[in-house]
DNA sequence: TTGACATGCAGGCAAATACCTGCGTATTGT
DNA sequence: ACAATACGCAGGTATTTGCCTGCATGTCAA
């Protein structure tokens, strides 16, 4: 799968948002403190986590029987550079009309 | 569903992002000729094109028995807002690391 | 050392997704 | 008028997704 299809996958859905969203609350949380705001069982929780991983959005550490967690925001830059950007041009000509 | 949902899960399909690129390169173009540059049925576009109208990134416009679709950057600026803009910050402080 | 804790792994299932085919409808040009 | 054109609608199907349950593994603390 194409880079940009793993970034727009991952955050199509909202409880993967959340743990994004979690994360930029405080950085490096633990699986079972994403857990506590996620409205699922924990395993499927790690299954969204995974996802955010695969696509480069989430960092894992282990240390010890924990496992930390941390945002990567590189690729939602780029997202943001190919995506956004190539369309903020017709936005400014819209808001003129 | 939200709207930012809605957006999301619209541009989470390689098919769809290209027909924005087409409409990106040529605006006001049928569904025709959109197939034309779509590996898949009239029938399977329309279901995309669908998709897109729904989260308000494409405008179509009946004209006689022709269907001409328009970008509309706005909702994807406003995922810029929500979606980028938060981690900008992250971003740049990562880069001074 | 042993029990509690944090997490992984495997499999099952209902719903959503992304295709398809077949047919219907409205518009256009000859 | 009528055939070709541009598109919609309905339904069927294979695959993917998102959740679950049950059990296994490794780590920490008493």
């Amino acid at each position: 799968m194409e880079d940009a299809d793993k970034v727009f996958k991952a955050l199509a859905d909202p409880s993967r948002r959340k743990v994004l969203d979690l994360l930029a609350a405080g950085n490096g949380q633990t699986l079972g403190a994403l857990c506590e705001h996620l409205d699922m069982k924990r395993q499927s929780a790690t299954q969204h986590i995974g996802i955010l991983v695969d696509a480069n959005l989430v960092t894992a550490v282990w240390k010890g029987r924990e496992k930390y967690h941390f945002i990567n925001p590189v690729p939602i830059y780029e997202v943001y550079e190919r995506w956004v950007k190539k369309f903020e041009q017709s936005r400014l000509k819209l808001l003129n009309d």
